[in-house]
RNA sequence: GCCCAGGUGGCGAAAUUGGUAGACGCGAUAGGUUUAGGACCUAUUGUCCAUAAGGACUUGGGAGUUCGAGUCUCCCCUUGGGCACCA
């Protein structure tokens, strides 16, 4: 050894490489005679003017890294890249230097595309794309056309979400933050941000063109099941989708031939519906609300409206709203109910329609409660409920639970009476003979199931118990109720029993317990009646004291208004909306439900009250703006003919040149002022007629872009089917999660509707969609505002692209993201610079049988984790197969070959350069993916660990031939002296033998 | 409030899916090299006890299942992210 080699200088070998990768072409697969089309795609960038940040740069790496070892695989790969540079983004940047935003396009996309070269990605440079090129958005108009001919895209006036700032409509996909409480907040419509800028979104009625993705609503839910994505990713784009299943049910106005109909995902509880609450805004209320209440409702009305202009943030959602003077009859039991209206309900969603259930429902017992309407409950809930009795007077009695005890009597009272309204009781029996001895109390207590939703029942001494247990265990219940509970006084009492009761009442116990109600009657002993006094005082319960009736003593404690009483206390004060029984409501009363919701909606349609119906929180896609910088939606208003798409031979319909492109925040895009573009004539009469001066929402550019990709030579179709058929759907789709409902569902939707409009043969965009993780920065989000921004070019320039590329794939798996911190890229440097010296210092040796088996098992492993996005660990591995060679001080010719193999992907320029320096022939990008041969992964010896009762004592080292003999490898272990001490003077009660790995002996 | 993902050394993180916890890297300490610093090389590096051999403890907390738990079960705490008056 001791060859030496020059420096590595990473600015040296990169852009060289880069330049002859694309003289040679070698990421330029032919998108015609590709035998093996691998279409590995990321989510195209927007590119702000500041440049690529390395958030950026991680998302390109991991999927470039991903490609180039599919490339190797044997598959022909194509990595496009482009620019998402239209839309809002892009303009208020444009605002913010005062540059025109397509001037401002020309200088973000040369830097942008400068970055992007210099990270060394296998992107085919020949196929660029982006939105705001003519000839790319002349196919988005198209788009839009194919729709509007479908039916798929219309107008309609709505009240949409305006941002006063951006002076444009937002989806609601746009607006973040809606609804949070705000300190000085009032009730609003339910106002959110703008997610560009952060200003709070107003509500504005405008005419806008929306597409009817809610069509696919159930599809787009259904094909999740079928796509293999990121879990967390589908769980949000089924959030958003937001099916609910329930019914449609129909009431009559009382007097009046009017019916109103509500969407309940709840039938089951109509028997519990007290009230109907319309939406504000719904077209009934005006022709139902009585002449007493018109004014009060039509102020309500207005104060809502403006409130929804307000731009305030709704503080508590204290509920407001207004009885309509109407009435209207419960189907179900022929009951006059009520009609309010109400801001809570909203008419976006169902049919603006409630019943009101405030028995099952929070909003609506909220609502109830404020406006005392009546609470009727119809479902039994399934609650537990924990008595624990006292000490008896007479130890043998104690387990008698037969009402001739009276302890048990009370007891039995109890049990009957809670067991009636739905609890389930359970009555843990104390060991015999008695003692007051809590830790075997608290065994068996814990038991049972004790969640927020119980109460717990104390008796005499058993309050001492329960006290002191929620004290210590911090559980939450719904309610301690404490019966006649008993303190003995310390000094007079026996040892076991001074333990009992000492304990601190802990103050938290009242945070957790929603309630605490202690019963005592006046003839109590003093005693007793001092305790309680003590129990009330620290646990702020209240104190029912029962006067004159003398039921409750020791000695008496069965009468019959005991669980009457409990009935009283347990019943009806609060909202219950979990699993249970139906109760107060004729035939359907002892469903369970939701289990038996089928029957209770069979029934529901077999009496024709209503029926069955399927609500979906998804709602049309908004796809105007009014905005300058977007693609302008392709449609002609004429006089005679009205509507028309513009014909497709006019496309594209050109974004002019303005110098006034600023928003103008009337609600009017900028080019409704340029009266060249306005006037136009009718593609049908010919006639005069105007533009539609909105542009494309951005998220229609990016929807269809990777078909794009696949076709950029054709300018006489958006997409070559052939081209199409060949490379889609997207075999490896990577991207931020952060898009998991915006972009990722408008694609999947447009995908869907060029299916079903025939011009391609399948209906999801992306086979494989993988989520990376979020790159921040000294742990904190990367932003502009916060100044923190990291530009990746200060780190190529200082340390090379292949070091920050692993670098950045180091820090962590790829779903999780990272901080970014400056101290450890050292260590990747280091570790590409000794790939460097050893590969080119080390002498060329024949292999050993242990470099034949770590090589083998590197390949292994690097391919697994690859595979699996874990990129942190195939780098690992790799550094591990470098520690050896290091050591060994030597490398065969093989070993650095596969080396170089599998670093290239991750680092592919140094692997180019080496792949060169060891005598290869250029590319080590057109090599095949190393394989690994089993053979040498198989272990000669292998090390099986020796435990005494489960804790590591020793090793020892046998023949792999051997792991089969345990009697053998049990006398080696046995021999060995560490062991052996352990096992000295016990006997082996079991002996447990795991081959190749473990032997443990199980003494006593 | 609901849903999702996390919580392992001083730090970023591994862990064959129930079998020696902490691979790999950063940082730190000591030594070598160097005029010096840097760079590089070698060794050590979870915590505690012990002069040592050695031992005990340890994966947010608590219970449980098991011969054996970071991994499985239950409860709790906590940090991110998403959704939210959705009927």
């Amino acid at each position: 050894m001791g060859k030496t080699v020059d420096k590595y200088i990473p600015s040296n070998i990169e852009s060289k490489w880069q330049k002859k990768w694309r003289d040679e072409k070698i990421y330029q697969p032919d998108l015609d005679k590709a035998k093996k089309p691998f279409y590995n795609l990321m989510m195209f960038p927007y590119p702000s003017a500041e440049g690529m940040h390395v958030g950026n740069m991680y998302a390109f790496t991991g999927s470039d890294i991903y490609g180039r070892y599919q490339r190797m695989k044997g598959n022909d790969v194509f990595e496009p890249i482009g620019l998402d540079g239209f839309g809002i983004h892009s303009e208020n940047y444009a605002i913010k230097v005062g540059r025109h935003p397509k001037e401002q396009a020309k200088i973000s996309q040369e830097n942008f595309y400068r970055q992007l070269h210099a990270i060394g990605n296998a992107f085919d440079w020949t196929r660029t794309v982006e939105t705001y090129d003519p000839n790319y958005y002349k196919w988005t108009q198209w788009i839009f056309v194919q729709l509007f001919k479908a039916g798929l895209a219309y107008r309609k006036k709505a009240p949409v979400n305006f941002c006063p700032s951006c002076k444009t409509v937002l989806a609601d996909e746009q607006v973040i933050e809606a609804r949070l409480p705000s300190p000085a907040g009032e009730a609003t419509g339910g106002q959110g941000k703008c997610e560009r800028c952060g200003s709070i979104v107003e509500k504005k009625e405008l005419e806008q063109w929306f597409f009817r993705i809610t069509k696919y609503a159930e599809k787009l839910l259904e094909n999740l099941e079928k796509i293999d994505w990121s879990e967390k990713v589908k769980i949000a784009q089924k959030n958003w989708i937001g099916k609910s299943e329930g019914a449609e049910i129909e009431f009559r106005i009382d007097n009046s031939e009017f019916k109103i109909k509500v969407f309940t995902t709840r039938p089951d509880t109509i028997f519990g519906a007290t009230y109907v609450v319309l939406a504000p805004d719904h077209p009934i209320v005006e022709k139902i609300t009585t002449r007493e209440q018109k004014e009060l409702v039509e102020k309500y009305i207005k104060k809502t409206r403006k409130l929804s202009n307000l731009n305030k943030i709704r503080e508590e959602r204290e509920k407001t709203g207004v009885f309509t003077g109407s009435y209207c009859i419960n189907p179900v039991n022929k009951e006059k109910i009520p009609v309010w209206i109400a801001d809570y309900v909203e008419m976006g969603y169902g049919t603006g329609a409630i019943m009101a259930v405030p028995a099952h429902d929070e909003r609506d017992f909220e609502f109830a409660k404020k406006f005392g309407l009546p609470i009727k409950q119809v479902i039994s809930p399934k609650r537990t409920c924990v008595i624990v009795h006292g000490c008896p007077s007479n130890k043998e009695n104690l387990i008698d639970l037969s009402p001739k005890n009276p302890t048990g009597h009370w007891i039995q009272w109890a049990r009957r009476g809670l067991e009636k309204i739905g609890y389930k009781v359970y009555i843990p029996l104390m060991p015999i003979p008695w003692e007051p001895d809590y830790e075997t109390w608290k065994k068996e207590f814990e038991k049972i199931l004790v969640n927020e939703e119980s109460v717990l029942i104390g008796h005499s001494c058993g309050c001492s118990f329960l006290v002191r247990w929620l004290g210590e265990s911090k559980k939450k219940v719904k309610k301690l109720i404490l019966v006649a509970p008993a303190k003995i006084a310390k000094e007079n009492a026996s040892e076991a029993i001074k333990k009992l009761y000492d304990f601190e009442i802990n103050q938290e116990i009242k945070k957790n317990i929603s309630e605490v109600v202690i019963f005592i009657s006046d003839n109590e002993e003093e005693r007793i009646k001092k305790s309680a006094e003590m129990f009330r005082e620290s646990l702020g319960a209240s104190l029912i004291e029962l006067t004159g009736k003398g039921h409750f003593t020791y000695d008496d404690m069965g009468t019959d208004e005991f669980p009457e009483l409990l009935n009283i206390v347990i019943s009806l004060e609060e909202v219950y909306i979990g699993e249970g029984k139906i109760i107060n409501s004729g035939e359907l009363d002892g469903l369970k439900v939701p289990s038996e919701m089928d029957k209770v909606l069979k029934w529901i349609e077999k009496k024709g009250i209503g029926k069955r119906q399927t609500q979906f929180h998804l709602r049309d896609w908004l796809v105007s703006r009014q905005r300058y910088w977007g693609a302008p939606i392709p449609i002609i208003y004429c006089d005679k003919c009205g509507v028309q798409p513009v014909s497709e031979k006019d496309l594209p319909v050109l974004l002019p040149d303005v110098k006034d492109w600023k928003p103008k925040g009337t609600g009017k895009s900028p080019l409704a002022t340029v009266e060249s573009f306005v006037n136009t004539s009718c593609p049908k009469c010919n006639g005069k007629a105007v533009r539609e001066t909105d542009v494309c929402d951005t998220f229609l550019d990016s929807a269809w872009y990777f078909f794009r990709y696949t076709s950029t030579e054709f300018n006489d179709k958006a997409f070559d089917s052939e081209r199409v058929k060949k490379w889609l759907p997207v075999d490896m789709y990577i991207g931020g999660a952060e898009h998991a409902v915006l972009h990722l569902l408008y694609s999947r939707f447009m995908t869907m509707v060029l299916k079903d409009l025939g011009f391609i043969q399948f209906d999801e965009p992306y086979k494989k969609f993988r989520a990376h993780g979020l790159i921040i920065a000294e742990g904190k989000k990367m932003s502009k505002s916060k100044g923190n921004v990291i530009n990746p070019d200060d780190y190529v320039k200082k340390y090379g692209a292949d070091t920050l590329r692993m670098y950045l794939m180091f820090m962590g798996p790829f779903a999780d993201g990272g901080d970014f911190r400056d101290a450890a890229i050292e260590g990747i440097y280091r570790f590409l610079t000794r790939v460097w010296q050893l590969i080119q210092s080390t002498d060329d040796k024949d292999s050993t049988r242990e470099e034949k088996k770590i090589l083998n098992k590197t390949i292994k492993e690097v391919t697994k984790d690859i595979e699996s996005l874990n990129y942190n660990t195939a780098i690992a591995r790799l550094m591990e197969l470098l520690n050896f060679i290091s050591r060994e001080n030597s490398a065969s010719l093989e070993t650095k070959e596969n080396l170089l193999l599998l670093l290239s992907p991750f680092a592919p320029h140094i692997a180019e350069e080496l792949w060169g320096r060891i005598g290869q022939k250029f590319s080590v990008h057109r090599q095949s993916w190393p394989s690994f041969d089993e053979k040498y992964l198989h272990e000669e010896e292998v090390t099986i660990v020796v435990q005494v009762n489960g804790k590591f004592r020793d090793s020892i080292k046998i023949q792999s031939s051997e792991s089969k003999a345990q009697n053998h490898i049990e006398e080696i272990a046995r021999k060995s002296g560490k062991v052996l001490k352990y096992l000295e003077g016990k006997e082996t009660k079991q002996l447990i033998y795991i081959e190749g790995k473990i032997i443990n002996f199980v003494t006593n």
